[in-house]
This record gives structure tokens, C-alpha cells and sequence, in this order.
DNA sequence: GAGTTTGAAACT
DNA sequence: CAGTTTCAAACTC
């Protein structure tokens, strides 16, 4: 299986990508058996396995309240109380079991929660396990655990729910789950955000869950197509990525454990999922009618018998399923975009014409590996390859589904990757027969099909990353490591819910009060610290965008845009929200693009509207103000041109003689004039017959007018070219 | 130029 | 949808 980045993810196809999420607040309490003797129940046993009595009738050790979720690993399977109900979550309790009992026992007893017969309750620790995780709950049956962690701050519960037909038969799945290497399973969530609160497994949603108005953002599920051998310890980590809108979560898992998982908690999760290796995703939903649907794509495996493969983690779809929705109650346009695909790497598969998909970005269909239920889409300029997961029912009502063909090719694996530590890479896929038709009818009031309702349909990168480093937070979504067997090491899977998500809004984090990034521009010159708006950080900048874009489509479009009819011609697009400006300062966004508020202003004693005395008043006093400006201005331009014009008339040296300017009126012909003036009195006193002192002193008195001519020419010069110049 | 005010955007 | 936080620009002194 090809190895995908983050930032490759982020380029889904806008149909695909973007996605309308919602969020389910609620939160329902969740019960786990761990130990089953029976097979797990198949859809044609569903008659026999759905019975919530049997989950009511359940022995339920005293300790435990009825408001606890029971995990146990012996033969008694857990206790519940009334499903559907509602818990207050404690997110600091910590739920962990104290060796071979239930996996929430005593430490939930304190929890004021109310069980479903088939949901597990995971509860945050109240201190993180490590720098990395945060949060953390454990829980350990029969030398197995269930670990779940969340990596951001997010401090809240999440539920996993078992199907009630597989948890009213515990047995059942005991005896399918016998083989136990897989020791651990780990759920780790990368969001820093709080709003996970549920993961909801779907083993049977599929068929049963009512289709949505929005797209689930990636749902991944894998299976490791090889056997599993007697291999050591495998412990399997979910992670949950938070989308940067906090509208869904993303879980994934993934483990090398053999095909049978024997022991209490796996089997309850997993009884038949995790004979594969998977990955799920799972988005909580707040719209009662959007729902999750979990679907599994594997190529089958002689080992891994389908009958063994309900949805990932047969965990119960307890919640508003996330589902995507076909585009037969949208536009075609429309419905490309709430399509939800399970993205695989299987290039070699032949290809089949998309009929409803949105021609421009799903141009073929490519049947995948032996189910009827996955399908590879190709996307035309796209680096990915998606795979459409459909359940049973939806396929058949569906002519993409229909016009697949069965291939019993498996799909390709993805890269594995050898760390340091004995951990390897691994993207498995699980047969897609998994997920078919097991939906029980206890969930049915939260997940049922609803007739002539589109098909569901899933994206989701199915891709490991490429690079894989031993820091969870740094690890790629898509990522999924699974320890080499024998070793014990712990499994990480990351899903691939990239696009939404972490990494992106930390970026945007850093650049979304950049103008030049509002501006879609590089920064140039700023003062960004950390600047990850330029060319070398393009794929940052690249998944900020579609982050900021998933938020606001309307993020990069002008604020100022033209008006409706009748209205002016230029109005903010948003409408300013002042309060205290009056709209009439810089601080309103309308008043700083010169432009009234409108309409669609939410703004609080605004004063920017057309009669407004203010206003009026404002635009006058600021008219003047700019009209002195002009002024200036044009005044100031004036008397530079008249100063260099007189200077270069009359000054001809004046740049040589800077402060010595009355000198250099004592030219040439200044020269003549006084000395020839100087001559005339000198004869003049000869012809009177003046002395020799008295001729001298006229001669020197005239010499003395003559230089005060010259020093009265220069200094007149002199102020009209300071004037000028000022 | 420092400090304050303001409102957009993001977040809860 | 409302309240809060963060941020940068506008504004004041």
C-alpha cells in the first residue's frame, strides 16, 4: 500500500475532503463483555443474537453499579442497565482494571452512568501516561489491554459499542476469538480538542444505519491480508485524529494480531474485526439524521474466513453514525462532496465508469478484492486512489455497486516500515464481508435503513505515511506501525484524517491574522514570526489554506463585494459587528473600505449609514482635511518648481556658493561698474581741485556705496531663495 | 514609541 | 448561536 503524507492528503479532491460534520454531545454509557463462548453472531444468526434481554439478565457483580460499565473476562459476560441512556462523564476517573476482571469495573463505579448492554465506556486518566498522551485509559483483562489516549487536551470520554447482538452473546464470540496473540489495544487521540467524546464501532451499521446528509472524512479500515502467526504480544493503538473544525473525530486501528483474539475486551471489540488488521474512523455526529457508518474493505485471506469479519472493532454503532450519503437526494455536484471513500492502493485493479459520482473527480470505479462492498475510485489528477465502501444492502440498491465485480485480488499492502524499535508499518485490509448486514436491531432506532435512502458511501486515505518516527504527536496521519511479531512492542495506527486536522490548524494557528496569508500571499517583508506563509513551507501553507477554506469557504473572497439589488454597489460581505466605534472609525471594516453598513451589519450604534449627522459631519471634516492635504500638496510642488526655476535664472553660481552667496554677486562686470564708479570720483575731484586726502576719502566713500549695493543685491537674493526654498 | 482600544477570526 | 480568546491594526497619549 502506498505511503501518503499529510500534506498529499490534504489535496483530496474538494468532493471529497470537504465534508459537513456534525457533533453528537451525547454521550452514552457503554457496557463490554470480554468473554464470549459463542461464535460471533453473523447476520443470518442475527435472529437468535438480538435479544437485549439477555444483555438486562446479565450477571452483574455487586460492586458494580448499574451505572457501570463491565468488562469481565470470565464467563459472565457484562452488565448493563438500560441502553440509550444518557451519562454524565467523569473525565477524570480512570478507568482501569485491576487484572482479569472487567475491564471498567470498580474504577467506574464512582462514574454516575447508566450502561448499554453493548458499549464500552473509556474514560480519560486524569494523568497523562506521558508527554505525549495526555489522556489515557487502560484497561486490562486476561493480560490484554485496551488503551486509550488521547494526545491533545481533550479530556472526555469516549464510547465504543458493541454491537447488542454480539453483546448479549458473549459466547459467541469467545469461541470465535480464541487465538489471542493481540494483547493490547491502544486508542490514542491526536486532537487537541475536546469534542471527542464517542467512538462508536459499526460492525453492523453498515447495513443498518440510515444514510446522511453529510460525509464521514475518512473512514479506514484495514486488514492485514497474511495470517497472522504465534507471534508475540501485539498491542493495537487507536488513534483519533480532531479535525481542525472540531467536527469530527477520526479513529483508526490497526494490529498484526492474529486472526482469533481470545480474551475479554479484543474479543468484545473485535471478535471479528480484529482477526484483520483495521483502521477505522469514526465521526460523531450531532445531527440526528447524519450517522457513521463503518465499513471494511479487506481482500480475504485463507486464513481470515469472512465469516470472522463483522466491522471493524464489531463495536455497536451506538451513536449518530457518521454516513455519507449518495447523491440521488442531491446535485450531482452536491453529492460528490458527501461522498465518503475508503482510499486504497490498488492500481492494478481494473477500472469501472463512475455513473452518479461527480464526473470531474471520480472517473472510475475499481472493484476491489473480494468484496462486492469496496470499490477503487480513481480520481482524475488526484495522487490518491479511494475505495468506495458500500454496505451489502446500499450496494445492491446501488448500479455502482452493482456493476462491480468480485476480485479476489488482495489489496496491496502498505509499506512497512522497520524502526528501531521492533515496530513495523502495516496497512491491512479487512475483508469488507465484515461489516455487512450485522447491524442489530437494539441500535436500530439510532442506526436504521431507511428505504430509498442514497447509498453510503466512504472515503478515507487507506495510505501510510512514509515517515514514521517513534514521537506519536509527530507521526503522520495514515500511519499505522504494528510491532514485529514476538517482540511485544506496541502498534500505532494512525488514521489518516489529515485533511481535517492537527497539524493544519496548528499552522493556521500561526498564520490566520496574517493579512498576507487572508490575502492568499505569500509574506513578504512582514513581520511574521515563524512564517510558514512562504514558498518553503508551501505544503503547510497548502493544508492551512483548505483548512481555512473548510472553515469559511468564503475565507479568501473579498470582504467587500457588490451589493444586493437596491442596495449599494459596494458592501462588506460579512458585515461589520462594532460596538463601540460606531462604525465610524478605522476599526469598522465598512467605514475603512469608504462603504455604509448594510443590512447584514450586526453592529451596535452605528452611526455609518447614510443620513447619519456623524457621519455626515465625519466625511466633511475629512473632505476638508483631504482637501488641505491637496493643497499642500500642490503648494509645496509649485514652490519647488519656482525655486529651482529662479535659482537656475539668477544664481547661475549659486550651487559653488552655497553660504558665500553676496560674493559671488562680485563678478566681472560688478568689478568694472565699481571701479569705473570709482574713476568718476576720483575725476571729479581733479577737476574740483580737490586735495589729495579729500580725493582719497570720495574715492573710498564711493567705493563703500558701491559694495553696499552689492551686499543689498546679494542679501535680497539671498532671502527670496530661502523663501522659495521653505 | 508605548500603551490602549477595537473588532475580526478562531475557538469553546 | 453566544461567549471567550487571540491577534493585529487603529488609536491615543
Amino acid at each position: 500500500m502506498e505511503v501518503v503524507s499529510a500534506e498529499v492528503n490534504s489535496l483530496l479532491p474538494e468532493e471529497i475532503m470537504d465534508t459537513t460534520l456534525v457533533e453528537d454531545d451525547s454521550i452514552e454509557v457503554v457496557a463490554v463483555t470480554s468473554q464470549h463462548a459463542e461464535p460471533i453472531p453473523m447476520e443470518t444468526e442475527r435472529g437468535e443474537i438480538e435479544d437485549p434481554v439477555q444483555i438486562q439478565n446479565s450477571q452483574v457483580p455487586s460492586s458494580v453499579t448499574d451505572h457501570v460499565a463491565m468488562l469481565t473476562n470470565n464467563a459472565t459476560p457484562l452488565i448493563l442497565s438500560e441502553p440509550n441512556i444518557k451519562m454524565e462523564v467523569n473525565t477524570d476517573i480512570v478507568s482501569k482494571t485491576t487484572g482479569k476482571g472487567s475491564l471498567m469495573s470498580s474504577t467506574t463505579a464512582g462514574m454516575n452512568v447508566t450502561l448499554a448492554a453493548n458499549q464500552i465506556l473509556l474514560k480519560p486518566i486524569t494523568e497523562p501516561s506521558d508527554q505525549k498522551f495526555n489522556q489515557a485509559i487502560k484497561c486490562e483483562a486476561a493480560g490484554q489491554q485496551l488503551v486509550v489516549t488521547t494526545l491533545g487536551k481533550s479530556r472526555q470520554s469516549i464510547v465504543l459499542s458493541l454491537p447488542p447482538n454480539q453483546a448479549s452473546h458473549p459466547q459467541q464470540v469467545l469461541s470465535q476469538t480464541q487465538v489471542a496473540d493481540l494483547k493490547q489495544i491502544k486508542v490514542v487521540t491526536l486532537g487537541g480538542r475536546s469534542e471527542i467524546k464517542s467512538i462508536v464501532g459499526a460492525s453492523n451499521a453498515l447495513g443498518s444505519v440510515q444514510p446522511a446528509q453529510s460525509q464521514m472524512k475518512t473512514v479506514q479500515i484495514a486488514k492485514k491480508s497474511t495470517p497472522t502467526s504465534a507471534a508475540g504480544p501485539v498491542i493495537t493503538k487507536f488513534f483519533f485524529t480532531k479535525p481542525v473544525n472540531n467536527k469530527n473525530i477520526i479513529a483508526g486501528h490497526s494490529t498484526t494480531a492474529p486472526s482469533l483474539i481470545a480474551g475479554s475486551l479484543y474479543e468484545t471489540f473485535s471478535n471479528c474485526v480484529f482477526q484483520q488488521t483495521a483502521k477505522i474512523a469514526i465521526s460523531p455526529l450531532k445531527s440526528p439524521n447524519k450517522h457513521l457508518t463503518l465499513v471494511s474493505m479487506a481482500s480475504q485471506t485463507p486464513n481470515s474466513p469472512q465469516k470472522s469479519l463483522t466491522v471493524p472493532l464489531t463495536m455497536a454503532l451506538r451513536q449518530q453514525l457518521l454516513t455519507v450519503q449518495q447523491a440521488t437526494t442531491t446535485s450531482p455536484a452536491k453529492a460528490a462532496s458527501n461522498h465518503a471513500t475508503v482510499q486504497t492502493m490498488k492500481p492494478a485493479v481494473p477500472n469501472l465508469a463512475v455513473g452518479t459520482v461527480n464526473a470531474t473527480q471520480f472517473k472510475t470505479i475499481i472493484p476491489l478484492a473480494t468484496s462486492p462492498n469496496v470499490q477503487q475510485i480513481q480520481v482524475t489528477g488526484s495522487k490518491f486512489h479511494y475505495v468506495r465502501l458500500v454496505t451489502a444492502t446500499t450496494a445492491s440498491a446501488s448500479p455502482h455497486i452493482a456493476s462491480s465485480s468480485i476480485n479476489t485480488q488482495p489489496i496491496s499492502q502498505a509499506k512497512s516500515v522497520v524502526l528501531n524499535t521492533p515496530v513495523r508499518m502495516s496497512v491491512p485490509i479487512a475483508p469488507a464481508q465484515s461489516i455487512k448486514n450485522v447491524a442489530p436491531k437494539s441500535i436500530s432506532s439510532i442506526a436504521q435503513i431507511t428505504p430509498n435512502q442514497p447509498q453510503q458511501r466512504l472515503i478515507m486515505p487507506a495510505t501510510a505515511l512514509p515517515q514514521i518516527q517513534p514521537n506519536l504527536t509527530s507521526l503522520p496521519p495514515g500511519t499505522v506501525l504494528t510491532p514485529a511479531p514476538g517482540t511485544g512492542s506496541m502498534g500505532y495506527a494512525v488514521v489518516p484524517a489529515q485533511y481535517v486536522t492537527q497539524a493544519t490548524s496548528n499552522l493556521s494557528l500561526l498564520i490566520r491574522y496574517c493579512d498576507c496569508f487572508a490575502n492568499g500571499e505569500f509574506c513578504n517583508n512582514c513581520n511574521c514570526t515563524n512564517c510558514f506563509n512562504n514558498l518553503e513551507h508551501e505544503a503547510e501553507r497548502l493544508k492551512a489554506i483548505k483548512a481555512c477554506l473548510d472553515r469559511n469557504p468564503e475565507a479568501f473572497k473579498p470582504k467587500i463585494g457588490k451589493g444586493k439589488e437596491g442596495e449599494s454597489d459596494r458592501r462588506h460581505s460579512k458585515g461589520c459587528n462594532c460596538k463601540r466605534s460606531g462604525c465610524l472609525k478605522n476599526y469598522c471594516e465598512c467605514y475603512e473600505a469608504k462603504i455604509m453598513c448594510s443590512s447584514i451589519c450586526k453592529c451596535i450604534g452605528c452611526k455609518n449609514f447614510e443620513e447619519s449627522p456623524e457621519r455626515k459631519t465625519l466625511m466633511h471634516l475629512a473632505d476638508a482635511a483631504e482637501v488641505r492635504v491637496q493643497q499642500q500638496t500642490a503648494a509645496k510642488t509649485k514652490l519647488s518648481s519656482q525655486i529651482s526655476d529662479l535659482l537656475t535664472r539668477t544664481m547661475p553660481t549659486a550651487t559653488s556658493g552655497g553660504g558665500k552667496l553676496p560674493f559671488t554677486f562680485v563678478t566681472k562686470e560688478v568689478t568694472e561698474a565699481t571701479c569705473e564708479c570709482l574713476l568718476a570720483k576720483a575725476e571729479e575731484a581733479e577737476k574740483t581741485n580737490k586735495s589729495k586726502a579729500v580725493t582719497e576719502r570720495m574715492i573710498l566713500e564711493e567705493f563703500g556705496r558701491c559694495l553696499m549695493r552689492i551686499i543689498n543685491s546679494a542679501g535680497k537674493a539671498k532671502g527670496d531663495s530661502c523663501a522659495l526654498s521653505c
